[in-house]
DNA sequence: CGATGTCTTGAGTCCCGTCAATGCACGTGG
DNA sequence: CCACGTGCATTGACGGGACTCAAGACATCG
């Protein structure tokens, strides 16, 4: 990996703090990979021999029962973080949910280069907080939502989250966007099932909320209905 | 805060891998705290003006819908660290389930010591990774087991939580704690009602699972049958 | 134009939530 | 000591929202 500093996610990205002959040193640890829709990067309980950082694409995390219900447990976007740095094992499954582009260390050269770079460690550190929150916020949504809510609360997350994606100069279009999961995922996210999305989904259509152009698309024609109906704190 | 050298939480916490002359530091910027069961520390959506290290006692982190839903998002036991440094607001309120001693830190002057001292940030790291995998089992949990399983799992984790509490020298029961939580904090952890908890904890006790001599007290007389319920990984 | 995979829609069931009554421990005061 | 009130917890009856099972619709691709 030769260019740190033309990487797209590079401000966004952990490394961003660094300064030029630090990020040098780190581009020497890391090389640049691409993986196919489908495919699983780390395997829940295995051991997690490499972190990455996402540079394009949408990974899932997920964990599962011992009779394989399987809960995803994170959605991943680019410039974000992957992977358990100071664990033997990963808790979770990393799966790529489209094509994506990663930039990918052994853990254990990352965990020593980050132990010397306080400045990296920090930036790890606030967007581990960071995710803890989301997290969290999820909690709510599984422990306390209804199938409604949890869908309008989505949609909305989905929304911003994939917005934050492009710069910051050219101005996206929120309210329409392609949805990086199938139904079966969307239920494996919210603690529904497949028919239960697509019921659900039908409903908002039909209440003039959302239009559903096609099985992938989603527009958001009445936001502020929306958030209503996600019962947001 | 005279003597950190002495704090019985010492070693497990934040503060643990600091320098005598840096943890001295520390204790000037620290005051010891007691707060009794159900008192509330920070509110949510509220400017989180403190974190604070758990020395004695348990306190609840949780959410709550606009409609007054509410759930408990994580469980803090002692040498935890509370709060959320670099961050206007708290996301959640933090509310004692049992009188507490705390150690707690104006939330500016921890960042700006924190950040002077990566030791220090490098345990929070961890301690926050550590804490984002134990959310994300709860997900699953929350998304995907039954309330039977939920109850199981609760048990299981609150035996070996409330075991770690104590020194390693002394050999504690880990079959037999007393829940800091009554039914409805129960509930509203497992993403249950209060009725549900209760009727799934008698089944326990019916099937010799476990025993409840009284309101507050568990004993696991069956650990073995306990984790098959639990349905883990 | 079938074959296949994904999504939608419908009918019936069940687990858990809701509502309501009862039980139990504790404290207070007559 | 006992009557009474209060706060939790337990138990029961019932209903509803999401799950299960099953069929049908739709798009894509050979």
């Amino acid at each position: 990996m030769k260019d740190c500093s033309q990487c797209v996610v590079r401000n966004r990205a952990v490394c961003g703090g660094l300064q030029p002959d630090e990020l040098e040193a780190l581009g020497q640890l890391g090389r640049k990979q691409r993986v196919l829709k489908g495919q699983t990067v780390v395997w829940e309980g295995e051991d997690a021999l490499v972190v990455a950082n996402v540079i394009d694409g949408v990974l899932k995390l997920s964990m599962s029962t011992a009779d394989g219900r399987e809960q995803i447990v994170g959605i991943l976007f680019p410039s974000d973080f992957i992977g358990r740095p100071f664990g033997q094992q990963s808790p979770y499954s990393i799966t790529a949910l489209t094509d994506a582009d990663l930039c990918i260390f052994s853990r254990a050269a990352f965990d020593r280069f980050s132990r010397q770079h306080p400045e990296l460690e920090h930036r790890l550190l606030r967007r581990t907080l960071d995710e803890l929150d989301r997290t969290r916020e999820w909690m709510l949504l599984l422990g306390k939502k209804t199938a409604n809510e949890r869908i309008a609360t989505l949609l909305l997350e989905l929304s911003t989250r994939m917005g934050e994606t492009g710069c910051s100069t050219e101005q996206v279009d929120l309210d329409r966007f392609e949805l990086p999961l199938d139904r079966q995922q969307i239920g494996d996210l919210l603690g529904l099932t497949i028919e239960t999305v697509s019921r659900q989904l039908s409903r908002l259509k039909a209440a003039g909320v959302i239009d559903l152009p096609d099985r992938r698309m989603v527009v958001i024609q009445d936001r502020s209905r929306l958030q209503d109906l996600a019962a947001a704190a």
